[in-house]
DNA sequence: GAGGGGATTCTTTTT
DNA sequence: GAATCCCCTC
């Protein structure tokens, strides 16, 4: 936070014995929950605890041919926990989903079993849908239901292929069907489309059974996938979730499973339990209530940061009762100011206060007003914003994110195009443009990125020579032909992207061969080596689909969507990759609430409105209840006041939130009780002045 | 005025 | 792919 701070001898202490409970469930095998707020230092208490029981227990888990398992919620977070607990054979740090996948993946008989069962409940639940839904009336009403499922089940090719026709078209290429069926034809895909489910998954059954290998697919066997987002059940493979159903089914029947887990793992700490999901839990509190004392398990969050849906977040002691509660009321982020404001808005019986005995004050404000560029440039003033001394905004969606920082056309450019638009792609356009994870981009945005990386570490004047140019590359250059090489790749250039393009092109076909050798390090799509091929290129990936009859008007307006996509300023692309990267242009970074767990930022400005996404007055709602037990809340006000405590708690000596809605109705004195005086966005000049 | 078709719009996040 | 809005038809 800042320098200088001092931890008294007595804070230092309290804070050594609220270790010492965790050290003494250690020692004893009491399960034990660790929930302490924002800034407590979770992660590091979780390293402690690790380094605690290697330091004790070692030699009895070597003996023991045993291990530490450390549970994390994302990748990112378990690459940190090994980074900072250092080389040791004996923990071993994973995803929950790596963890029971690796338990659970032998056991294909079982495996296959849950797998048959699961699609037998998914049966039962879309058959209850078709006798219930509104939409399936007319099925409902039909004489002879059994000739209509055959019907749709026989032509089913003919169906798909004509699925996305319009409405006239596609009930001309039904014609085996009667007309009456297809009065609605929205009701009647809804009613084909669970037929022809169940018609596959009781196929699947069938192959299943007579444990068959057929169309490439082994029905013996099932697998997780974790690069897809949704179960594929009749190619016996599932996702995320599903894996979770399935480990809580093994793990729950069969005994045996729960000794070899418990043999193995004599200690399981539980990183982020909040966003746990509840079956994880369960699993956990099955195997403690089966290995009694032989089995340690520990959980370590926040149930107020609980910002996701599924997650466990207050309901973990009902799942897994009987278990050491242990609490820390120590902050070491951030300043008292942020310290009471987040304690009054998370509510409950935490009470938070800072370790340091000299602690600044810090600030706090609340705004009302919807100039957001003045509000931003007030503070960066006000709080004298430099390259050491950053700012950090935080808004609600990444589309604001992306107009913020200054690639919103960019940003729209894909989010209109029909592949994300008019396909069913919309889902991954966030991952596919923002994700910081850059091997996870989507195609084009992937082959942009590659050249504008290209394009960064040219400009910068710190890039490592290295990162330049492959080490194998290096080892062939002297020093002249080497200095010739960066003087050649200095040339690329070009203001618009496909400027750029093309001039990288240019190079990588004209020049020597070390200069196309470092080139294609980055690119190596030669196909795409001039403008009217990059065109191509993106025509074919983002704006032809098969759902859509493209006829000339339209052809021509795409066109001219992507040429002026091409054209736009290279500058633009600069500010995504200086996004994905964590570069501050001007000192400012934009954030999403939820994309910040974990972090925490000098000087942090909260942007918030009424709404959020479909959820209307998500926010306004919590305004208007933020002073009341925060035990009282619904599901929505919940995950609105737990957001918004991750949100403010993210700061470490000022905090402005700027509310862009009107506060009429909503009772001023509990915003002011907690915030103080309610300043107007509009009038932050003269208050400067 | 009821109901259907078609166009438009839709948050965040992880595995 | 689901919800919502607008416009058209019966």
């Amino acid at each position: 936070m800042m320098d200088n701070l001092h931890v008294s001898e007595e804070n230092k202490n309290k804070e050594k014995q609220i270790f010492a409970q965790i050290e003494q469930c250690i020692d004893n095998n009491d399960c034990f929950v660790f929930d302490a707020g924002a800034g407590a230092g979770k992660t590091y208490c979780l390293i402690q605890s690790l380094s605690y029981i290697l330091s004790k227990y070692s030699s009895q888990l070597v003996a023991h041919n045993q291990m530490i398992r450390c549970i994390t919620y994302t990748n990112v977070a378990a690459t940190e926990i090994k980074k900072r607990l250092g080389n040791t054979e004996l923990v071993k740090v994973s995803t929950i989903h790596d963890f029971l996948w690796g338990e659970i993946c032998l056991y294909q008989k079982e495996l296959v079993e849950a797998h048959k069962k699961y699609i037998d409940e998914e049966i039962n639940n879309i058959e209850d849908k078709l006798k219930k839904e509104t939409w399936s009336k007319f099925y409902n009403e039909l004489e002879d239901k059994k000739n209509f499922i055959e019907k749709i089940c026989k032509y089913a090719d003919i169906y798909y292929k004509n699925k996305h026709k319009n409405a006239q078209e596609f009930k001309n290429a039904m014609d085996f069907l009667d007309k009456k069926y297809l009065s609605n034809v929205a009701n009647f895909k809804k009613v084909a489309d669970n037929i022809l489910k169940v018609y596959k998954f009781r196929e699947t059954i069938k192959n299943i059974d007579s444990k068959v290998k057929k169309d490439n697919i082994n029905y013996t066997k099932v697998a997780y996938n974790s690069q897809i987002s949704y179960d594929r059940l009749n190619a016996m493979q599932f996702s995320h979730d599903t894996l979770i159903r399935y480990s809580l089914d093994l793990i729950l029947n069969y005994k045996a499973l729960q000794k070899i887990i418990v043999d193995k793992y004599p200690y399981i700490l539980i990183d982020e339990y909040q966003d746990t999901n509840p079956s994880v839990v369960k699993i956990m509190a099955k195997l403690s209530e089966f290995a009694q004392k032989d089995l340690l398990i520990g959980y370590y969050g926040d149930k107020k940061q609980n910002i996701y849906d599924e997650g466990v977040g207050d309901s973990l002691t009902t799942l897994h009762p009987n278990i050491k509660e242990i609490k820390k009321e120590y902050n070491r982020r951030s300043a008292k100011k942020i310290i009471e404001v987040g304690t009054l808005i998370r509510n409950d019986e935490l009470k938070q206060k800072t370790i340091y005995d000299n602690c600044p004050e810090g600030s706090v404000s609340f705004y009302e007003g919807n100039d957001i560029d003045e509000f931003i440039n007030h503070h960066r003033t006000k709080w004298k914003i430099t390259q050491e001394n950053k700012l950090d905004c935080l808004v609600l969606k990444n589309e604001d994110i992306a107009h913020r920082m200054g690639f919103g056309d960019m940003y729209d450019f894909f989010k209109n195009s029909p592949y994300y638009k008019i396909g069913k792609n919309y889902n991954y356009l966030r991952d596919h443009i923002l994700n910081k994870e850059v091997e996870k981009l989507g195609e084009i945005q992937s082959y942009i990125y590659r050249l504008i990386e290209l394009r960064n570490r040219l400009k910068n004047p710190n890039t490592l020579i290295q990162e330049l140019v492959d080490r194998n590359i290096l080892k062939d250059l002297s020093i002249g032909e080497l200095r010739k090489l960066i003087y050649d790749l200095q040339k690329i250039d070009g203001h618009t992207l496909k400027e750029y393009n093309s001039s990288f092109f240019k190079m990588l076909l004209d020049e020597n061969v070390h200069v196309q050798r470092v080139l294609k390090t980055f690119l190596n799509e030669e196909r795409i080596n001039n403008s009217e091929l990059f065109y191509n290129y993106i025509f074919e990936k983002l704006f032809y689909t098969e759902d859509e009859d493209i006829d000339d008007q339209k052809l021509s307006s795409y066109k001219e969507t992507i040429s002026s996509f091409c054209d736009l300023d290279i500058s633009i692309f600069d500010d995504w990759y200086n996004y994905l990267h964590d570069i501050y242009k001007s000192n400012i970074m934009y954030h999403t609430y939820h994309g910040t767990k974990g972090d925490e930022f000098k000087n942090v400005l909260i942007i918030m409105g009424k709404d959020f996404g479909k959820m209307n007055n998500f926010f306004g709602n919590l305004i208007k209840h933020l002073s009341s037990p925060s035990n009282e809340d619904g599901k929505e006000l919940k995950s609105a006041r737990n957001l918004f405590y991750v949100a403010v708690t993210r700061a470490e000596n000022n905090l402005a939130i700027l509310y862009t809605d009107s506060l009429d109705g909503i009772q001023k004195e509990q915003i002011k009780n907690i915030f103080g005086e309610i300043k107007e966005a509009k009038n932050v000049g003269e208050q400067n002045a």
